[in-house]
DNA sequence: CTGTTAGCGCATTCAC
DNA sequence: GTGAATGCGCTAACAG
């Protein structure tokens, strides 16, 4: 690797311009095919690749969008990057991946950081602390995971429909006390969204309505089952797989295998460890497709910002 | 976000020449402390941020480091990213982390699209599929985690290390039938090393030396122990904790509370499901900080390429 | 269909 | 200590 070849080495090499072998490069279809293809074997021939950076300040897009979550190993979140990346890759852009540890300190560093590499957009998993008031200044660039907020696009899970569809199977089986473990409502979807779902549903179906949110690891899952469970209870509903880990957990230890517990994510290894454990996909990866073609839409200007995207799963 | 600034708007505006505002951009000492001030007040008020791409052009270097992964959600790597990411950042680089599911094919890709971006240098977490011939063309720019490689710089982690200090603990502990499950010899350091400090071991120590290998999944942990575990057996050490979360999820179903389980990686949910299994830190995130300071050392040509770092871990 | 030209935003000479 | 000029590799007019 001694000094990158240029689309200049490129052009001489096969005796043409170099706006031809621009052309060739950005699929331009006004280019003889015969030329086509010698400029493109002369490409091959040396592995030439361009220049992002020099490609990004000529069009002013780097074809860049930076996606940050909130921590690398959620899986759920994960699943939903997988889709971004499937549907971003497709289109010709890259992505940078960061982390906030639900940090709002960090997601500021780490937006203006994305600016400086003049990223074309920016995907953001929410989480409760975040400020969302100074997102302002990115607002049509920028799509919101897992949260709504005025002014900016958002693609939220279908909370209340996954809740919603294990309270209706678990009601079918002829389960009647149901309890519920969440998270905190300050989290305004997988806390407040779910946990109301629960609520609605025993309303209208006329069963007690017995709960406990915490925070969304699996000590709270465990804690909070050991504070709810009573006798009676003959199921559990847990916001969320990591949840339902720690309430598997204890559930096991007082040998309650009367109880149906139920969680929401699909996660592998709950299911691994614990079978008899029901648990629904809210849609992760579609969620994240979704996310990634709105942001697409807006920066293409084939879209108004701030669409609030709330897609229903399917089964 | 009308159009962003330039360092020739801020200039406009402190009322200097444009080199001015790019040397105090870059610390360049040969300025005015007056002027200085002005400046650095006029980009602060604007908000400006200079162009990582047209800095990149002009240097011809992003300040960017690839990280490939195996996989995002994999808790050891993880860990090692984020010591990465620790001295990245403070030395003023980013990174552009990617996923390779284990696909040599994706590897490929993804060191295409890193070069397009004019990354400074790659990590890289091997993986026993991954064809590490045509890695050459890197060479000086990019480092190995988990495999030695001939002409490459690689760390890798302490497993020999931590697999002995386990075997050390079982033996201090009276145990003397210790079974041990692993992964394929295929994978030169998780599989190969830490199966070879096992048998070592039990050839230093006179013990019988009965073990498996497979793949690293839970389920190949579970049924490794199922075909190996014998009523004498007194304790199972594992290659990896999702091996050992296989093979405590085995051991719990046939009660064999006499047996002591081990692993490696410190996993907290192994941890918090099964708090008698044992498990050492081979120092994941001190390798990661290490393999980022190698890198950094031979961009900055004060190294040698081709170290080969195995850190031993602090218990 | 193709070559020539002119910047994109910045760092880096070289004058002053 | 500072400003003016040059070019990094590329795309997008504009001519031919």
């Amino acid at each position: 690797m001694t000094k990158r070849l240029t689309i200049l080495d490129i052009a001489r090499l096969s005796g043409v311009g170099k706006s031809t072998v621009s052309r060739v490069l950005n699929q331009d279809p006004n280019v003889n095919p015969q030329t086509r293809d010698r400029v493109e074997a002369v490409i091959r021939e040396h592995g030439f690749e361009p220049s992002k950076s020099a490609r990004a300040m000529r069009t002013n897009s780097a074809r860049l969008v930076g996606i940050i979550v909130s921590r690398l190993d959620s899986a759920s979140e994960n699943r939903a990057v997988r889709g971004m990346l499937e549907v971003l890759y497709a289109r010709g852009y890259d992505a940078m991946l960061m982390e906030s540890e639900f940090d709002p300190a960090k997601v500021d560093e780490h937006l203006a950081l994305l600016a400086r590499r003049g990223v074309d957009g920016v995907i953001l998993f929410a989480f409760s602390s975040l400020e969302l008031e100074h997102l302002r200044a990115w607002q049509d660039k920028l799509i919101l995971m897992a949260r709504d907020w005025p002014q900016i696009s958002s693609v939220c899970y279908d909370d209340q429909g996954a809740i919603r569809q294990i309270l209706e199977k678990l009601y079918a089986a002829g389960r009647r006390q149901i309890d519920f473990i969440g998270v905190d409502q300050s989290d305004a979807t997988t806390g407040a969204l779910r946990l109301q779902a629960y609520q609605q549903f025993c309303a209208e179906h006329q069963l007690p309505c017995r709960y406990l949110t915490g925070s969304l690891d699996v000590q709270s899952g465990y804690d909070l089952t050991a504070k709810l469970l009573t006798p009676a209870t003959d199921a559990v509903v847990c916001a969320t797989d990591t949840l339902a880990m720690g309430a598997a957990k204890y559930l096991q230890e007082q040998q309650r295998h009367d109880v149906q517990l139920t969680g929401v994510g699909n996660n592998p290894l709950l299911h691994f460890l614990f079978p008899q454990v029901l648990s629904v996909d809210p849609g992760y990866k579609q969620a994240g497709r979704l996310a990634a073609e709105q942001l697409l839409l807006q920066l293409e200007q084939q879209a108004e910002p701030c669409a609030q995207i709330a897609p229903s799963h399917d089964l």
